[in-house]
DNA sequence: AATGGGACCTGCGCGC
DNA sequence: TGCGCGCAGGTCCCAT
């Protein structure tokens, strides 16, 4: 799942790849992935841009266009942004005047795209929390003190803070050795300081891997990225615990499989 | 107000 | 062999 790790691999890989190119023409297989505006004023809309600058938010990905535009996209689950493409995609193609083609795919049609005049007044950008790279470990403890909510969904929650999905909430939670179904505001200094580093490192290292290729996702490319093979919990059920051989225990919390070792985390 | 669950979707793996 | 079911999860929406 594209959280914020393959989410920035792909802004990166994109920038070397398409900026400065101009787009030609689009090609709608499936309009029910542009959510806004409709499919032929959103055809004409992007018709002659060029791509200026890349941008991340958390999970989303922005593209700013010449023309002041922006085309913002969404890759929930299972999207994927292909280049060179082929026009194969079967959801949006996107062909540059240079004759490459940039493919936008999905699986499961929960991805989408939308051409705004201001991305910054989306309501989702605006309800976005901090990005884990700005915050603070002063700041972060005291959000934490501020809820009571189990822990693992809390750092899911969007508002909260940005780009941190259940791949990551699991993997950082097993890194500072806390139970997922902790009280937030259970937790002591210690315990924060170290989710804190947990977080940064967890995530600092899946972008260095060029993210997690769990389920479909691959970077721009279309090869893989490589963090996967240091997952430590993640979709490690009934295997045991790298750290001290217990299994590795999975429970439903906040809807999502969420993994994690009885014995380390507390 | 905060929280939990279902809906949206489709491919895959499992058990019978 | 083939079928049906559960699972995967980001976000939205509704109910409690």
């Amino acid at each position: 799942m594209p959280e914020l790790p393959e989410v920035e691999t792909i802004k990166r890989d994109l920038k070397k790849a398409i900026i400065g190119k101009q787009i030609a023409r689009i090609s709608v297989y499936n309009p029910i992935v542009i959510r806004f505006p409709a499919a032929d004023v959103f055809k004409k809309g992007l018709a002659g841009c060029r791509i200026k600058n890349i941008v991340r938010k958390g999970k989303v990905l922005i593209l700013e266009l010449s023309n002041g535009k922006s085309l913002v996209i969404h890759l929930k689950m299972t999207g994927q942004l292909i280049y060179p493409g082929t026009g194969k995609s079967n959801r949006v193609s996107f062909y540059f005047s240079d004759g490459t083609i940039l493919d936008f795919k999905d699986q499961r049609l929960f991805a989408d795209v939308q051409l705004l005049d201001d991305w910054r007044s989306l309501d989702f950008i605006r309800r976005l929390g901090p990005e884990p790279f700005d915050l603070r470990n002063e700041e972060f403890k005291n959000k934490l003190s501020a809820k009571k909510t189990k822990i693992k969904p809390l750092l899911m929650e969007q508002g909260f803070i940005a780009g941190i999905g259940n791949l990551y909430a699991v993997e950082s939670l097993f890194r500072a050795g806390i139970h997922p179904a902790r009280p937030s505001s259970s937790l002591s200094d210690g315990e924060k300081e170290k989710l804190f580093k947990a977080i940064h490192g967890v995530l600092t290292e899946a972008i260095q891997c060029g993210g997690s290729s769990v389920d479909t996702y691959v970077r721009l490319s279309g090869k893989k990225g490589s963090y996967a093979a240091h997952h430590r919990v993640y979709g490690r059920q009934d295997e045991p615990c790298f750290n001290c051989k217990t299994h590795i225990k999975r429970i439903p919390l906040g809807g999502r499989g969420t993994y994690f070792c009885p014995k380390c985390q507390k």
